[in-house]
DNA sequence: ATTGTTTCCGTATGGCCTACGGAAATGGGG
DNA sequence: CCCCATTTCCGTAGGCCATACGGAAACAAT
């Protein structure tokens, strides 16, 4: 499978689990031995652990001591589960809007790239066809609030919005892949790129990588930290330049 | 299975198929049916043709019509099969320096996606532990020669690369999202939001999502074609205020 | 106790990767 | 011409996966 899909099944179904309308209280009939919610959670920690590959309906059934074939009783398919666990964990940002437009922007990456580093799973899960539940609205409506109270013209606003979203989006995907995986591996990122130490050695050419080699001599490589603080450290200066160009564009 | 991975297996047996080092001509011993190329071309082909989830060792085996063992004389797996696999697709881009460091750093985000769209399959392979082939080498010492040129210290030049690259590769996955799933599911974008209209019939909220209802009553949601070009536009607008923001730092 | 309703879940189908080990092909030396 | 080291080919098997189907089990009301 390539990365997990979702948002395929009916949008009725679907949309009524997202915004959790009470499917009207059934007074006959076998009492539920789990609920969504539980589902969701347990898909949730077992994706945390382990992986959105490890995330198997068997797997979240066994975590809740039940039979596999139970789940398809409260929840239409994988595809859908993934929407719900999506979406709950986007609602954990907790945005809270203080501050100019730009504080709110980078806020709103900070909180987003929590998300996606106390979830490392959310690097799979296609954000093209998201899920319409709460947990992604809030987060809309807050960046295009901050756009628009930065004063561009409504037009602008919505392009600058998706610009801004896969920025973000695809920041947070690609620093968490690295210790995503790391998990996966047992390996770190710098233990990996120690082990391709034999690439510097044995194949990169000087005369067909003249820049590189240039940099390297500049001293342009030697890293303070660890990998993954300069992946951050520049994502970071990626949206305040990109910030910086949406504002001047303005005037 | 979450996101295909790779880059898992030995580094100097993964680094020898890259780079295509002849192993030494073996004058004993049966004759190849198949040869790395054949198979690389082979999994290139089914993943164009049914993505990446199709493409399988034994679906490409039969493609050549070899025995599925017959592939791991040749590839030690299919995480090494996909390095192979995406570095061989980059090798696609053929970036021709000309023009001012902008125009240089703009075609090589418009190569690259021209590489996403003919293979969408690459929006599956995680970019973090990227195979160090000819084909990604390539791209990086471009972009750093072109921001080498644009008189950014050398320190900055890094930064803003990974910054760079990693909207690139974002931008250029996000685009292709939406086709992939259109293929694999038989819908397009603009049907897929149309049948999610019941969630602004049923379930938006008007106090709760405030500045998005302004919006829609400003028309800044009328778009003019389809849904694909206006996710186009963000990005290469993105791109530019990018690079104003980058520019502007310098001076 | 029967009936209607809902949930639970065992089984079966058809897919995946790849470890293992034997069969088949090939060229050189006797 | 036969033998044999060497290399490639590939069948089998084990252990995963999603989910369609249909019957068993639990429960409330009658």
């Amino acid at each position: 499978m390539a990365s997990e899909r979702s948002g395929g099944g009916d949008p009725v179904r679907t949309l009524a689990l997202l915004w959790r309308t009470p499917p009207e209280p059934k007074p006959v009939g076998r009492k539920p031995k789990v609920s969504v919610d539980q589902i969701v959670t347990a898909a949730i920690a077992v994706a945390d652990r382990e992986g959105l590959g490890a995330m198997s309906m068997a797997r979240v059934a066994q975590e809740l001591t039940v039979g596999t074939m139970s789940l398809y009783t409260h929840v239409p398919g994988k595809g859908e589960l993934i929407d719900l666990m999506a979406d709950t964990v986007l609602q954990e940002r907790a945005l809270s809007s203080d501050g100019t437009w730009r504080e709110r922007v980078k806020h709103y990456a900070d909180r987003t790239r929590a998300v996606y580093q106390a979830h490392p799973w959310m690097r799979d899960v296609s954000m093209v066809r998201p899920p319409l539940g709460p947990g992604l609205m809030d987060g809309q409506e807050f960046v295009l609030a901050a756009l628009a109270d930065s004063g561009l013209e409504p037009r602008l606003v919505t392009v600058a919005h998706v610009a801004i979203e896969g920025f973000v989006h695809g920041a947070a995907a690609s620093e968490v892949d690295d210790q995503q995986l790391a998990e996966k591996t047992g390996e770190s990122g710098d233990s990996w790129w120690g082990a391709r130490q034999v690439f510097w050695d044995d194949y990169f050419d000087v005369e067909r990588y003249p820049t590189m080699t240039t940099l390297w001599n500049a001293g342009a490589y030697e890293i303070e930290g660890a990998l993954a603080d300069h992946v951050r450290t520049s994502f970071d200066y990626g949206l305040e330049k990109l910030l910086d160009g949406i504002e001047g564009g303005m005037r």
